[in-house]
DNA sequence: GATAGGGCTTCCAGCTACTGGAAGGTCAAG
DNA sequence: CTTGACCTTCCAGTAGCTGGAAGCCCTATC
C-alpha cells in the first residue's frame, strides 16, 4: 500500500503519517522507488494510534501503547494506568474549560451588545471579578 | 516599574510579558539602561489581557479587546460576539473532550488492571469502537 | 521520444503561546 | 572591586501537525 492508502483507510493525513515516521512511531519499507510500502499491520498501528489520539492519548503515549499492544507479556494494568493518566488530564481540561464557560456566560449575559460603549465584559475584565458589583471588600480575599 | 513588579502584579511571567511586547500586543517604555518601564497603564493592560486568556480568548482576541477598551466609540455588541465566539470554541472543546471521556471511561472500567495481558483498552483501540457487537472467546477484558 | 498529470520524496517554515537557557549589560551593597 | 540579583537580546524547543517549494517517479497519451 502507499501513503495514500493508508491515509484514506486510517482516517489520517499523508503528511501526518509522514511526521508520525519522522517521530519514529511507525517504520514502514521503502520500495526500490523510495516510496513508502506500508503493510496491513502499517495500517493496523496507523489506525490505533489515529484512535488513541482521538481518546485523548499523547504521542508519547501512543508510542508506549503500540508497545504495550505487541508484549504478549504486558499487565493490563499498565496500560490501564495510562489510560486514566489521559482521563485525569481530560478531567482537569474540563474543569477548567466549565470554569472559563461560567464566567464567560456570566459576562456575556450582563452585556447589553447594542452600539453603546457600556460593556460588561470589558468592565469584568477590567475588574477581573466574574459578579462583584461595585464594592469591593476592603481587604481581599 | 520594572518589568518584575508588573509580573508580580499580574500573575504572568516575565518572559509572557516581554513576548507580548514582541508580539505587538503592549508597549511599555524604556529606561535610559534599556531596561523597560512599566506605567500603571501597562500594567492594566496586562492584567486584562491575563483575564482575557484566562477566560479562553486568543492573543489576537486580546488584541482586539485592548483596543475596544480603549475606544469610546465602540459598540458593546462587538465585544459580546467575540465572548460568543470564545464561548462557541469552548464548548466544542468541551463536546470533545465529553466524547473522548465517556469513550475513555468506559474502556477504563472494562479493562481488569491486572498483571495480565488481556486488556479492554487495547482491544478497544484495535477495534475502535466503544461497545462492538463482537463474541471473543475470553470476554470481559 | 516528448509531454502532461498526478503522486511521491525531502526539507524548511509556520502555526499557538509560551518557556528555558546562554551570553552579557546594569545596579546596589559590602 | 567583587558579588549577586536583576535586566537585556537572541536562539531553540515544546505539541502536533500543516503548507509549500523543489524535484523525482510513474503512467498515459500523442
Amino acid at each position: 500500500m502507499q501513503i495514500r492508502d493508508v491515509a484514506q483507510a486510517s482516517g489520517l493525513s499523508a503528511k501526518t503519517i509522514r511526521y508520525y515516521e519522522d517521530i519514529g512511531l511507525i517504520h514502514p519499507a521503502r520500495d526500490t522507488n523510495g516510496y513508502r510500502s506500508f503493510t496491513p499491520r502499517d495500517l493496523e498501528a496507523l489506525s490505533f494510534v489515529a484512535r488513541a489520539r482521538a481518546l485523548g492519548f499523547s504521542i508519547a503515549d501512543c508510542a508506549t501503547l503500540l508497545q504495550l499492544k505487541h508484549d504478549p507479556a504486558r499487565a493490563s494494568a499498565d496500560v490501564q494506568s495510562l489510560a486514566q493518566r489521559a482521563l485525569s488530564r481530560i478531567d482537569a481540561r474540563l474543569d477548567e474549560l466549565l470554569a472559563m464557560k461560567a464566567h464567560l456566560t456570566g459576562l456575556v449575559g450582563q452585556c447589553h451588545g447594542d452600539a453603546g460603549p457600556e460593556c460588561a465584559i470589558l468592565d469584568g475584565l477590567s475588574e477581573g471579578l466574574p459578579e462583584t458589583p461595585r464594592e469591593k471588600p476592603a481587604s481581599a480575599g
